[in-house]
DNA sequence: TGTACATCAGTGAACGCGCGTTCACTGATGTAC
DNA sequence: TGTACATCAGTGAACGCGCGTTCACTGATGTAC
């Protein structure tokens, strides 16, 4: 079917490719009924290949997670270094490259935030996951510290921001967004400008006391 | 193994047992490993049991989304009706009502937005989502007539209360929260306080142009 | 109240299916000399 | 450059398994008279 079918016998980059279709394929259908035998197919190779790269279904969709929370991370930090004008607006940017990660890479976004995952590789991507967290509560921080916002446990504080970004990625990818009128073409723009309301918000909570 | 084990021939509620069965199913292991055989098992019924009540799994999961829908939407009336205050509060109200319905039905929950749905039964339950997507615009909407928001389109004003309580609700039931060091027993006192301060930010925002 | 019968709601064996996974194999590629 | 051989990365048939679903059956319940 595929023009490009070179008819190697050795693909070449089978990894790489099967991990790209699965992507695609969990963006499309969600990752429970990811299969490696349609995979298989749709990579243009026998039932067996696959194992030859991953040592199972779960390995597989484990090194997407781990992939995707890498990405993640490496977009949050490329986010904090390009904008060091003030905490608020690093924050801001955090929030963001977030929201943005999840937009255009909807099949990680799915492997990574699916619960069910636990067990010894999930432990090591909870960790993994961690980083994008702390980063985000780094910069709470740093706000709070320039007097950007309220002092005090940043707790809370960081389970607003958390909330904010998690929440519109969750939306605009389970298909929830189709509900709001919006005009799709410029949806990227919307996001953007509502992360930075959101975020921008967040200097005016905190006024009441901690629980 | 039950002392419950009536051994009457006829179980009587099986109905309703499946469900509750699945829920908390769905609300420990997720949906897709839910399978009819062990929810037949765990309630204590063969495997051909289920079909005399349900036409099978699809069915079964429609019938917990529908429910879930309707408790909802029931649980936001309710809330409505019970502080007529000020729109400002009504709103606040429907939030702690959105959230507070999350954690207490997380079964329920997450059957209602996993994307994967669709089809035939799925454009139903859709409209079922609407009424309180309904709720929580109109509400907004009272509250841009009342001055309590800032007028102009709705939709951001909305897109915004949605994505906080939809977010902070997704991030209850993956599990994400265990993150943020929170007494958990005092859980429910925050999270309601944080949808307080998050739909009371409501007020503060749209001072930009509309996209 | 008792009896005959229809219907309801179970049983449990059986079916086909698609899946994950394995394995003996084989063609292509890389390397030592 | 050519040859022998090891290794890599495929094939494709086969396996067992658990699942959804069906079906002939049967015990319990409801109803007409």
């Amino acid at each position: 079917m595929k023009s490009k079918k070179r008819k190697t016998y050795h693909h070449g980059d089978l990894k790489r490719t099967l991990m790209t279709v699965a992507l695609d394929a969990i963006r499309q259908h969600g990752v429970d009924s990811l299969t490696l035998r349609t995979l298989a197919t749709r990579a243009g190779v026998s039932s067996g290949a696959p194992y030859h790269h991953f040592g199972g279904r779960d390995e597989l969709l484990a090194a997407l997670a781990a992939e995707g929370f890498e990405l993640l991370a490496s977009r949050m930090l490329h986010a904090r270094e390009a904008s060091d004008a003030s905490p608020a607006i690093r924050l801001k940017s955090l929030g963001i490259a977030y929201v943005d990660f999840a937009r255009t890479h909807i099949g990680h976004f799915k492997v990574m935030f699916r619960g069910e995952l636990q067990g010894a590789a999930g432990s090591a991507l909870a960790i993994e996951g961690e980083r994008a967290f702390g980063l985000l509560r780094e910069a709470v921080e740093q706000c709070q510290q320039a007097g950007q916002a309220p002092a005090g446990d940043s707790s809370p504080l960081v389970l607003y921001a958390w909330t904010t970004v998690h929440g519109l990625a969750s939306l605009m990818i389970d298909g929830s967004l189709k509900k709001i009128p919006l005009p799709t073409d410029k949806l990227p723009a919307v996001v953007t400008e509502l992360t930075e309301r959101l975020f921008g918000a967040l200097a005016g909570l905190g006024t009441g006391r901690q629980a």
